[in-house]
DNA sequence: GAGTGGTCTAGACCACCAC
DNA sequence: TGGTGGTCTAGACCACTCA
């Protein structure tokens, strides 16, 4: 009799979603504590078992992180944990060093359509469009080039970069309140040419892993590109297949 | 006043062990339902939650796939669904063609000692090698190297490999019983040689993906070794970074 | 309609952490 | 010692599948 097929959502989904609104309004920022599933539990008149239920899934999405006798905390980038959370690069002997950043420029420009619609921008804003360097023990390993809606990173230039110590995520999320939550990569191989083989200090030709990634902040929108070249001569990308 | 600290390990980690060993051993095989949940909460004498609980997580590690209504079965790789899980490989245009494959050779050889030592073999034991290409519309796109132990693929041949219609873990599924869980890649940026062009069809020193993949099976026992020569001109691997 | 997995509850107790 | 998340239970009802 009824026209119109009832649409089941679980209980546990609905709160989830409705935390997922909390995060993203910036209601709870990050590394900042959340209330507690009991409180929780209150506010939305369920079970304590069914907040659990949702907080469990944020928690594997990696939006939330669960500490056990002390509470459940917003995900940042701030911690020596999740540094490098998204860099796949690794030595081959397995040694982890220290990664050392060395900007080249920053500068705005006007975006070309397709990274226009990759970022979901109008052609009219501007990118903004940074080059770095990642070095380990002073020999060049990635060379980066990164674009940012210029309207979103109002500001974002060679000196802050500069001046900000650690990832350039963790500057992204205290500066712009923009936090990166998961990223889509795609990898090829290339031919260096003659300004990629010179700032990696390798001869033109050499192979290098191309890392194209689109990263996405709350409700999967998408708000950097990243064009990485990897030298893999003594590094490679790991990756884990399930 | 105790010596023994004692180990703390939630009854549904003991029990998911337990069904890790009955997979393992072969009790229950791939594709077949294993017992329902009330039949393993009263034998293994807890509540179906506790049960459920384990079961959630052989499923989000892909060993079990649960099926509302129906019941809880053995993952396996005979099903359209999973076919391809571990080729991250995908045309430029998003397009989904089949993929044809063309088998080179297959023979037994002695294996390198860093094989062997991936194996987990023993250097006297040899290895199998097969080669062959991955097409789509008749254009070569992936050269693997696929390295077996001997003992445990005894029989394997070319006419076997030949013979065989879907993907080859499906084959190593029903003839061998060996089921590939997870596996681990290293990838790299490599120059093409005079053997890989021409089989690939492209001038040598093009850049290629090298993808090397460990392949694990129950228990975490390292039983393939597989390194697969990607052409990305139209082509590139993709991946998802939570 | 019988049987399966999926959701939800209410309450108990345990492990861990900070004060 | 009190509060947090983590485990476990027993039971209810819902959604889906198949005979």
């Amino acid at each position: 009799m009824s026209a119109v097929a009832p649409v089941f959502s679980p209980l546990y989904l609905q709160i989830k979603a409705q935390l997922t609104r909390s995060l993203q309004s910036g209601q709870w920022k990050p590394g900042e504590a959340i209330p507690s599933e009991m409180e929780l539990a209150v506010l939305f008149k369920v079970s304590q078992g069914t907040v659990r239920k949702a907080i469990d899934e944020l928690a594997t999405e990696n939006l939330l992180v669960r500490r056990q006798g002390r509470g459940t905390f917003v995900a940042t980038h701030a911690e020596e944990r999740t540094q490098y959370r998204f860099l796949r690069l690794t030595a081959d002997d397995g040694q982890a060093h220290r990664l050392q950043r060395r900007l080249l420029d920053c500068r705005r420009e006007r975006p070309v359509a397709e990274m226009a619609r990759a970022l979901g921008m109008k052609a009219s804003e501007s990118v903004v469009r940074v080059r770095r360097l990642l070095l380990q023990l002073d020999e060049p390993v990635v060379l980066d080039h990164i674009y940012l809606p210029g309207l979103m990173f109002k500001g974002l230039n060679a000196e802050l970069l500069n001046d900000h110590v650690g990832p350039m995520y963790r500057l992204f999320e205290s500066e712009f309140g923009v936090r990166m939550i998961r990223a889509e990569e795609k990898i090829r191989a290339v031919a260096a040419d003659a300004t990629q083989a010179q700032l990696l200090g390798v001869v033109v030709g050499t192979p290098l892993l191309l890392v194209e990634r689109l990263s996405f902040t709350y409700g999967d929108r998408p708000v950097e590109l990243r064009r990485g070249y990897y030298r893999t001569d003594q590094y490679h990308y790991r990756n884990e297949l399930m």
